[in-house]
RNA sequence: GCCGCCGUAGCUCAGUCGGUAGAGCGGCUGAUUUGUAAUCAGCAGGUCGGGAGUUCAAUCCUCUCCGGCGGCUCCA
């Protein structure tokens, strides 16, 4: 071994390292920085990832990988993803592993094997536990193909991707005690680095392809401590805590009953909560131009045949049939919107016409995905179509972008944009479908928003934008809409006169700001956890009389502010002050005022805003003046 | 729709290894008149999701239907 070759690794921030070549990874990195070594997990080789135990055989570049990077985490949340196969595997011998790929939040496994029950979990449980303490390590071979073909003759879903793999090149398979997994790596050092490895959750899914067999899809989190877990399982208790069907039963918001599953009841708290919403749509309705109309729930099966909807939506339609004739219940508002633009002649003076409409859609959901509000088969959406020509398709989107902007800043929320082109089904020409997704995304780079590209997702009509916004556990929920069609306003023949004397027909821009009430309800309240924003919140003051003397002069309070057109109630003397203090905070009311003889005596009123323990002295012209500034401004907080 | 889990009082849940059920909160009544997160006492609420089967007996076991939850697929 004298006089070995040596290679020139270059670290971080410019240090170089002259090492014997073959010198492994892990301890090259350990040499540099002793202190911090401990977190690294694998290592990045000239920008790959590698296992620590990587041998080092020629000059590059070599950067330490830990729990905390992007791709530290991913190699740790797929190394968890071996473990629980180690462990199916050692639970049930005949199950088949498929992948176990890391995800944005986690990691999952899809197995062929019998429907996993809670029992198999445990078992699973304990023996991922025995190898955690026994710090098994991840040990990497690479063999020839034949080898692998013969190691996994059993596993047709390892089978295929050895077929996949490249031709004359050697595979890798890692050994992890005595369980063996084809895989590219890397992985964390030994299985000690995954105490903090948890069992989300099981479930059926149906592979793209393949033979439809289902498989068991088993999910998880991993980390790299207990610790870490522990923290992680506390905030996901917590986002669960702000589950919107909880808040909705505990506010008297709204429920739902067997008898119409998909379909909420508002209860008269919830109202006003789609009340405000409608006002503060309306009012941006009233500046921009907007006409609002109302058309009918109910269509002949001629109207959807005309839009498309009967060939391309009939699956998610609700179908009537009344004196032998069949009515479609509608799912959408464009058919109505296109009667009514072709209800005359138009003029191009008209245009931009845009019809606003709030009206019940039904679309039939199946039972398996319906969820609380945010996946309903009865929703109302603040719905318009916006007629235009040609050259007003970009201005006008570009507003619709500008009140997307300010609208979810208003509710503080984290929105995203998705980009949804031409679907497997669709109407209209290839070529009109790229112009006008060519637009949409020229639109989107101008106004320099990140966006993510969905291919074959948008409406069979156009393409369309779309924003997500997420729920407490983090699942993504589509909510705005902009939808460019140059489609149904053919199928319907709808004309306008142009400035030329010529017929022309208007393009439609679909579009929704908020979605609709429901899943945006849904989402928003898990988003402020039932504290909602003073002009949204049900209730926006409750008077606390300290005893029931002070009845009388608290009413005043009462009817002074109702008098403003605040929503406020009396709160009665049944019970102790104490008591009422903490049913207000309950309710999670914005303003809780208390009367007593000092008040009184004062003309004041101690008012205890919702977040803050102590009570602030208002005069009560000033409560009044500072509640009408906050609701006026649609502030977040109290 | 698919797979798994779940369904007990208005809400949150306990319980019965098969012998028709209990708590807390909420509600009602009474006493207390209260100074910023729970005053005390009493009372009323349930054919244990629906139906069928097994059994002397089913809320409990089996089947089936309905609904919910987590995923899959789909979507505002």
């Amino acid at each position: 071994m004298a006089g070995e070759e040596l290679v020139e690794i270059s670290l971080p921030d410019g240090p170089r390292r002259k090492v014997a070549a073959g010198s492994r990874a892990g301890d090259v990195l350990r040499a540099w920085r002793p202190e911090e070594a401990p977190r690294y997990l694998a290592a990045l080789w000239d920008g790959k990832a590698v296992d620590l135990s990587a041998p080092l055989t020629h000059d590059g570049r070599l950067a330490p990988l830990a729990f905390g990077d992007r791709a530290g985490r991913e190699i740790l949340e797929h190394s968890s993803a071996h473990l629980v196969a180690k462990a199916l595997v050692a639970a049930i011998p005949d199950a088949k592993p498929t992948h176990g790929p890391p995800t944005e939040d986690g990691f999952f496994y899809d197995f062929e094997v019998r429907p996993l029950t809670p029992a198999d979990l445990d078992v699973m449980r304990a023996s991922m536990q025995l190898a955690v303490a026994a710090k098994e390590p991840f040990r990497r071979r690479e063999i020839s193909k034949e080898d692998a073909r013969s190691l996994f003759a059993s596993n047709p879903y390892k089978l295929r991707y050895i077929a996949e793999a490249p031709d004359g090149e050697p595979v890798s398979v890692y050994d992890t005690g005595s369980f063996t997994d084809l895989c590219r790596g890397p992985h964390v050092p030994d299985t000690g680095w995954l105490a903090g490895i948890h069992i989300l959750g099981t479930s059926a899914i149906v592979p793209e392809e393949g033979g439809g067999v289902p498989l068991q899809r088993v999910r998880g989190v991993g980390f790299p401590s207990r610790a870490e877990l522990d923290a992680y399982l506390k905030l996901r208790a917590e986002a669960e805590a702000r589950d919107h069907r909880g808040i909705g039963t505990r506010q008297e918001l709204f429920y739902f009953v067997d008898e119409a599953p998909g379909c909420p009841i508002w209860l008269p708290r919830g109202m006003v909560l789609i009340h405000e919403l409608e006002r503060y749509v309306r009012e941006h309705l009233a500046a921009s131009g907007y006409l609002e109309v109302r058309t009918p729930l109910l269509f002949a099966r001629s109207v959807f045949e005309t839009s498309g909807h009967w060939d391309h939506y009939r699956e998610n339609m609700y179908v009537s049939e009344v004196e032998g004739r069949e009515f479609g219940w509608k799912p959408m508002n464009c058919p109505g919107a296109m009667l009514v633009f072709g209800s005359r002649a138009r003029s191009y003076r008209e245009l931009p016409m845009r019809l606003a409409e709030f009206a019940p859609l039904h679309r039939f959901e199946a039972s398996g995905t319906l969820s609380g509000l945010t996946r309903v088969r009865e929703m109302v959406q603040d719905d318009a179509h916006i007629f235009v020509s040609e050259d007003q398709v970009e201005p006008e989107i570009r507003v619709l972008l500008e009140w997307i902007r300010q609208a979810f800043t208003t509710f503080r929320l984290d929105w995203s944009y998705e980009l949804s082109t031409r679907p497997a089904k669709f109407l209209g020409e290839v070529a009109q479908w790229d112009r006008a997704e060519a637009t949409l995304q020229k639109l989107l780079d101008e106004s320099k928003v990140d966006y993510k590209v969905s291919p074959g997702e948008g409406a069979f009509y156009g393409p369309k934008i779309d924003i997500h916004i997420r729920d407490s556990l983090g699942r993504p929920w589509q909510t705005g809409t902009i939808q460019l069609d140059y489609q149904l306003p053919a199928r319907f023949h709808l004309q306008y006169q142009g400035s030329d004397g010529q017929l022309h027909t208007p393009i439609v821009v679909h579009r929704t700001i908020l979605g609709t009430w429901e899943r945006f309800l849904g989402v928003f309240i898990e988003h402020c956890a039932g504290r909602f924003p003073p002009w949204m919140a049900p209730l926006q003051v409750r008077v606390l009389p300290v005893t029931a003397a002070h009845a009388t002069g608290a009413q005043g309070v009462v009817d002074e502010l109702a008098a403003a057109g605040l929503r406020v109630e009396l709160s009665g003397t049944e019970e102790s002050l104490a008591k009422r203090v903490r049913s207000a905070e309950l309710d999670r009311i914005p303003y809780v005022a208390v009367l007593g003889d000092r008040e009184l005596a004062e003309g004041n009123v101690s008012v205890r805003i919702r977040g803050t323990k102590e009570s602030r002295s208002f005069s009560r012209a000033e409560f009044l003046a500072h509640l009408t500034e906050r609701v006026r401004s649609r502030a977040f907080d109290p």
